[in-house]
DNA sequence: TGGAATGTTGGAAC
DNA sequence: CGTTCCAACATTCC
């Protein structure tokens, strides 16, 4: 369910929320306590990145769909909440297998908006800085990383690499500096692209690296191989075999990986 | 139908 | 004490 663009939805679909008051809140989540939730008034319902922010005068209740979470607006379903807010007139929110904790710190202090691709203070600068920070990242990890790129998640990761055919494995250090910005540029562009696709139903439709069996660019096999220091699914497309070695200025560790067609190893 | 997956955390191990 | 690794969690889909 959640990469940052589904949450930007959720966000989206919680903002008549505001200004309602608690009147009962319950559930399963160990890490909250219930009783001080209650009789409090939404002031504002924010996210970073996979974070969902409900924000109350004194604390926020910080929401993380993980993998499985999901949520019901003024329904439930056949399982026990997580966490269940109910409001005057029938209304309520239902979240089933997420984390939930409370933040107490003021958020500007917690949250560093300028690494969230979809916030409007996203700094791309900033992530170019922080790229820099890191010469020994791998390209597939740090587009997981969510304090440069909050909210990229697995699949905007392959249809990233894809797009700006960069081998997932690359070393940041070994990304000429345009290429570094193109990584940055495109992080965004495809969140925005998502977020619009998620909301016309029609994201799976438009993959073109993630899950895919083949290259849709030439129809080759595309390679699937778990990555990085996550060992996430990772989809790219690979046919080094076919051609000659082209990546000589690539001195690191991996010399005898080469490059490929429709991918660059840097 | 068992295995894998849009993700993170916390504790063990070193 | 820092880091790295891995199990754990939870639900849906193929």
């Amino acid at each position: 369910m959640p990469e940052g663009p589904s949450i930007v939805l959720l966000k989206e679909e919680l903002q008549s929320f505001i200004g309602k008051r608690v009147t009962t809140a319950t559930g399963s989540s160990q890490k909250v306590d219930f009783k001080k939730i209650r009789g409090n008034k939404i002031v504002d319902i924010k996210s970073w990145g996979k974070h969902l922010l409900i924000c109350f005068p004194d604390f926020t209740l910080k929401i993380h769909l993980l993998m499985f979470g999901t949520y019901r607006i003024n329904e439930r379903k056949d399982a026990v909440p997580r966490l269940s807010l109910k409001f005057s007139k029938n209304s309520g929110l239902n979240f089933y297998s997420c984390a939930v904790s409370t933040l107490l710190r003021p958020l500007d202090e917690i949250y560093d908006w300028s690494a969230d691709v979809m916030n409007k203070k996203w700094n791309a600068k900033a992530a170019l800085q922080k790229l820099k920070k890191h010469p020994d990242l791998l390209a597939c990890d740090a587009l997981l990383n969510q304090e440069i790129f909050s909210g990229v998640g697995n699949i905007i990761k392959n249809e990233v690499l894809f797009r700006i055919k960069v081998h997932p494995e690359s070393l940041l250090g070994q990304l000429p500096e345009p290429k570094r910005k193109e990584l940055i540029k495109e992080a965004v562009a495809y969140s925005y692209q998502f977020l619009k696709w998620k909301r016309e139903f029609t994201l799976k439709k438009h993959w073109l690296a993630h899950t895919k069996k083949k290259c849709p660019r030439d129809h080759i096999p595309l390679q699937k191989e778990y990555l990085g220091k996550t060992n996430r699914q990772t989809f790219f497309c690979n046919i080094s075999e076919a051609l000659p070695v082209r990546n000589s200025c690539y001195t690191g560790m991996r010399t005898s990986y080469v490059t490929m067609s429709e991918y660059t190893f840097f």
